[in-house]
DNA sequence: GCCGTTTTCGGCCCGACTGTTTTCAGTCG
């Protein structure tokens, strides 16, 4: 199931980037030149989809790369040899870290925490709401109650998602430490299993099942692992640890002979299981994680299965992949066997949505191309911001033409790969796209998405998007509800009446694979395809390693009990330009 | 911070929106 990654230093080059925009966070905070602050932001961009970081910093040329100058490049070198910034550090201690917490709340920038900070002397978040409450906000200048209510509003969104954690940070974090488990020699049997198995958007904590005839001694490793931070709780089936990352991480570990069951127990959902339980029972056995047994009268005799697949045949059913075990239907559907197959990473034949050095891109067009071939794809679909954008560099219709241009000498270049003129085109205020017609009739694929004015009523954003899908050079509707999973709020639109208008003008909808995003939401997929809606699963890239995050839209599409023929990008070249023209 | 046949200082991207104001500051994308 897992994230493949990527090839050598994807780590060290997030790592990196990490701790330079980190820099440019804490500048904001200090009155720095807001020239030098983008100076940094945009070299931490850099150096993430920079595939030579390692050359360059052995042979001393990292300044020959725009944007990295002497400064950065011995920043960089000195993160990449020490593991660390003396600056940085120093940078760190100047500010209290519960200070840097508030710019996570929406509507706050660095200018208001400064005055947060400095002239009312709060620290942490806690005291910021005390003085939200106390109305003592409203009292400097530019501040008035209205501001307070919306940082109060703000900090109850990060309460409500305290201890959640995204998917993609939770999976790093996970195969991290599951991996060791796994090759410790006492370990027979080991998997992830909890909600990142069931590949939800938010994950709360990490759930590794082991099998071992030495519990005690895999847990003395575990407890043990460099990764962790704090020990909560320790025993022989159980320990349970808080990690360097802040992700809580619990181990089970079973007899062999127990371990299918205690795998499905603990991928769960709860509300999976107690729908299995209450099956059992009625079919005169009884579950738990320690085994299916049948029941007669006192007596309970286990019944050998060797994997969840026997546990599942044994109460009469197919097999459930974890993405479906959420009582969502999935138990009815794999008694009459009507399960679907679900879309698999390797279904995958096309990345659409990716950004080039054209917008706000990091990579060329031939460089995505290349590198998606690489992967095993068949086709690319380039989709720059259009002209309104301008903090992401949109494009003006002669930039098209020119990139259009480059594209088909791309195309000269590469056999057997197809790279797509497409645009991700504002959806303006009223409806409307952000490019005349005749242009839009120029490109192969379009993507109509909406990155402004997100606070209308429900009524007029969801007639706003409707009007965009009824364009008729509109394929796709981009990340549909605007959310961003842990820091806003999707707005508000009615989806469902989106939906039918998208079956009505044979729009798809896409699933953005950024783990931030993870919209469309799976709970609306089935909707979807109850209606005849495409989806695409497009991971909204802006650099090549982007790309990868296509695992986390399939997992989306998959928990949305969605097949290789709902996915747009799941068919052939040839099949989806079908499509595009209809 | 970076960049530069305008070669070493001066420019670097901006439009819309909100909540404050009574002309503008801050945030966001």
């Amino acid at each position: 199931m897992f994230y493949r990654g990527n090839d050598n230093y994807l780590m060290d080059r997030r790592e990196i980037a990490q701790v330079l925009d980190d820099m440019a966070v804490i500048f904001e905070l200090t009155d720095e030149n807001p020239f030098k602050i983008r100076a940094y932001q945009n070299a931490a961009r850099v150096v993430e989809g920079m595939s030579d970081l390692e050359e360059r910093i052995a042979s001393g040329s990292l300044t020959e790369v725009p944007g990295i100058g002497k400064n950065l490049a011995d920043h960089i070198t000195e993160l990449y040899k020490t593991g660390k910034i003396k600056e940085h550090e120093r940078l760190r201690k100047s500010i209290p870290p519960g200070v840097i917490d508030m710019l996570s709340i929406q509507g706050l920038g660095p200018k208001r925490v400064k005055i947060i900070y400095k002239e009312l002397k709060a620290t942490d978040i806690g005291q910021l709401e005390l003085l939200c409450r106390v109305g003592a906000i409203r009292t400097r200048k530019h501040f008035g109650p209205k501001i307070e209510e919306n940082i109060l509003q703000g900090i109850s969104y990060l309460r409500r998602h305290l201890g959640e954690h995204l998917s993609s940070n939770a999976l790093a974090a996970a195969v991290e430490i599951f991996e060791k488990v796994k090759r410790h020699p006492p370990v027979k049997r080991a998997e992830i299993a909890g909600s990142i198995r069931r590949r939800k958007e938010l994950v709360k904590d990490i759930d590794i099942v082991a099998s071992s005839d030495a519990p005690k001694k895999v847990m003395d490793f575990f407890t043990g692992l460099p990764e962790v931070e704090k020990v909560e709780a320790k025993g022989e089936t159980k320990s349970n640890v808080i990690l360097k990352s802040g992700i809580s991480a619990d181990l089970r570990v079973v007899s062999d002979k127990e371990f299918p069951y205690a795998l499905h127990h603990f991928t769960g959902s709860k509300e999976h299981n107690i729908a299995m339980r209450g099956r059992a029972q009625k079919m005169g056995m009884k579950m738990n994680e320690y085994g299916l047994f049948s029941v007669r009268g006192k007596q309970e005799k286990i019944i050998p299965c060797k994997d969840e697949t026997e546990i599942f045949a044994r109460l009469g059913l197919e097999y459930i992949e974890p993405e479906l075990r959420e009582d969502m239907g999935e138990i009815a559907a794999a008694e009459n066997g009507t399960l679907p197959k679900l879309v698999t990473e390797k279904d995958v034949k096309g990345i659409i949505h990716v950004h080039s050095n054209y917008s706000d891109g990091i990579n060329t067009i031939e460089e995505l191309a290349r590198y998606s071939q690489k992967l095993g794809y068949s086709y690319l679909g380039i989709c720059d911001h259009s002209q309104s954008a301008g903090y992401a560099g949109g494009l003006k219709p002669a930039e098209v033409k020119k990139q259009w241009e480059e594209i088909n000498e791309v195309n000269k270049k590469l056999k057997g790969f197809t790279v797509l003129k497409g645009i991700e085109v504002d959806i303006l205020t009223n409806g409307s796209l952000d490019y005349n017609d005749e242009l839009l009739e120029g490109f192969d694929l379009v993507i109509a998405s909406v990155h402004s004015k997100f606070n209308m009523t429900e009524e007029e954003m969801t007639s706003r998007l409707i009007k965009a899908i009824s364009h008729p050079n509109v394929d796709i509707l981009g990340h549909p509800t605007g959310r961003l999973l842990l820091s806003r709020e999707a707005y508000k639109v009615d989806m469902h009446k989106v939906i039918d208008a998208a079956a009505k003008y044979n729009v798809a909808i896409e699933i953005n694979a950024n783990p931030h995003r993870l919209d469309l939401d799976w709970r609306l997929c089935p909707y979807a395809h109850s209606k005849g809606v495409k989806i695409a699963v497009c991971p909204d890239a802006h650099t090549t390693d982007n790309i990868h995050d296509i695992f986390f839209g399939v997992g989306i599409a998959r928990k949305g009990w969605l097949t290789k023929e709902d996915v747009v990008n799941a068919w052939p070249v040839e099949e989806f330009i079908r499509w595009l023209k209809k």
